[in-house]
DNA sequence: CGCGCCAAAATTGTATGCAATCTTAGGCGT
DNA sequence: ACGCCTAAGATTGCATACAATTTTGGCGCG
């Protein structure tokens, strides 16, 4: 497993250390290094990071806080695995909060930050031409990284931290019901978002995401499957 | 202080005991028996549940996420004291989130939901009539409930918890800035609300819950004070 | 009297030990 | 062979011990 030195560069790094770990496990669930169900034992991550279980542990519960971990009590902490019920809260979540974010964006957008957004994405476009689980990963990170920055130049934290939340169980989501796997097929939503966003127009922009979100939750396949836990066991695989 | 064993009856109680620390240090946050900025030892809580400080740790990490607490490195925990700034966040996070909970809430409440509902605010409306801080404090609460009972209804868990944290943090809000100290002055706003509902009106249940917003946040003096941090210290009284 | 410095006390951060609980493997009876 | 029971192993929950850091109180000096 590559958690503990997977580009340590790009991360907050050695100030907190369960902060530190939380962002790694973050990372590695959002762009699917670690699957959906996994367990991650106490003394397995504190060994790989080479802190105590207690720092793991405060890592793992604010990793819980987030709706990425879920921990069972006497059992321990896994990845996340959503119901569809709970996809479909989240995105619903979504519908509701960031087409208010848009608008506020685009009244308070300035032309650098237009500028960053360009750079990402131009990255963004880059990263789908390319092929390779690596690409993969960093494409997903950059289309989620785009509404995040969206988020931030909303300039409400609370609501920030929410999107944050959000954006990162929406990650988990598609990796379990998408249908084509990437969340981008074929569409270039954002661009037309920030297209709307450099004109002020905050109305397109908040109308432009909704339908990009009804684009990303229309890949997904959200059919109950009769919630047996034990389907979870087998893998959903062939056999 | 009377943190502990304050309405044992009411609580979770006992199954894990971090979480029961944390519901009854949220509730002394939240109905104003804890002021923003009070610091939280750990070991004294933790005498005064009599648990250890790695419990007390679990409670005040998952205070610190939801914003009610403020943990400072090597310093420890704080009661919030949010800025102005964070203050009008707050509401701004409410005015967009919640005219769309009473939308939904709107479409999938019963009449069971209803009648409980009738149920709270004839209790809350006795509340006002009374005076004294125990009840003072308790129309806080159930002001607050209402909100959080209409985020239930509407059937999304994501949503509601984000409600949580965001009524308890207008609490401390309102603790701070607030003019008048009570919430709901004069207003019948929660039942004009409930009232539309009830005919399944959304928009216009969605429409009264922003007017209603705004008349809280009308009655808080959000000036600048120049956020010298001293002035905290000196208690913002007469000297 | 005020100011800065230093040591003692207090407090938080982290590791570790132990008890409680869950998991797993093996044996036994049917 | 199958299921059930039990005991050993593994893992978590919690308390405690120690290290690191901050806060406090006092002392001397200007």
């Amino acid at each position: 497993m590559t958690l503990a030195d997977h580009s340590f560069a790009t991360l907050p790094l050695a100030e907190d250390r369960a902060a530190m770990i939380r962002d790694h496990l973050r990372d590695a669930i959002v762009d699917r290094r670690l699957a959906p169900g996994t367990k991650l034992n106490e003394a397995e991550v504190g060994t790989l990071f080479d802190v105590s279980r207690t720092v793991v542990r405060a890592a793992l519960q604010a990793l819980a806080f987030e709706g990425l971990v879920k921990t069972e009590r006497n059992r321990g902490a896994f990845v996340a695995n959503p119901t569809p019920e709970e996809a479909r809260q989240v995105f619903a979540s979504r519908r509701l909060i960031e087409p208010g974010i848009a608008r506020a964006a685009a009244e308070r957008i300035t032309s650098s930050e237009i500028a960053t957004f360009r750079e990402r994405l131009h990255e963004e476009s880059r990263l789908i031409g390319e092929r390779g689980p690596s690409a993969r990963r960093a494409e997903i990170h950059a289309s989620g990284d785009f509404h995040l920055l969206l988020a931030s130049v909303a300039g409400n934290a609370i609501l920030l931290r929410f999107m944050e939340e959000l954006v990162a169980r929406s990650s988990l989501v598609i990796a379990l019901y998408g249908r084509s796997g990437a969340s981008s097929c074929g569409h270039n939503d954002h661009g037309n978002i920030l297209a709307s966003l450099e004109q002020g127009d905050g109305e397109q922009a908040a109308s432009l995401l909704l339908t990009h979100i009804d684009h990303i939750e229309a890949d997904l396949d959200l059919r109950q499957t009769g919630n047996l836990p034990l389907r979870e066991a087998l893998g959903s695989g062939s056999f």
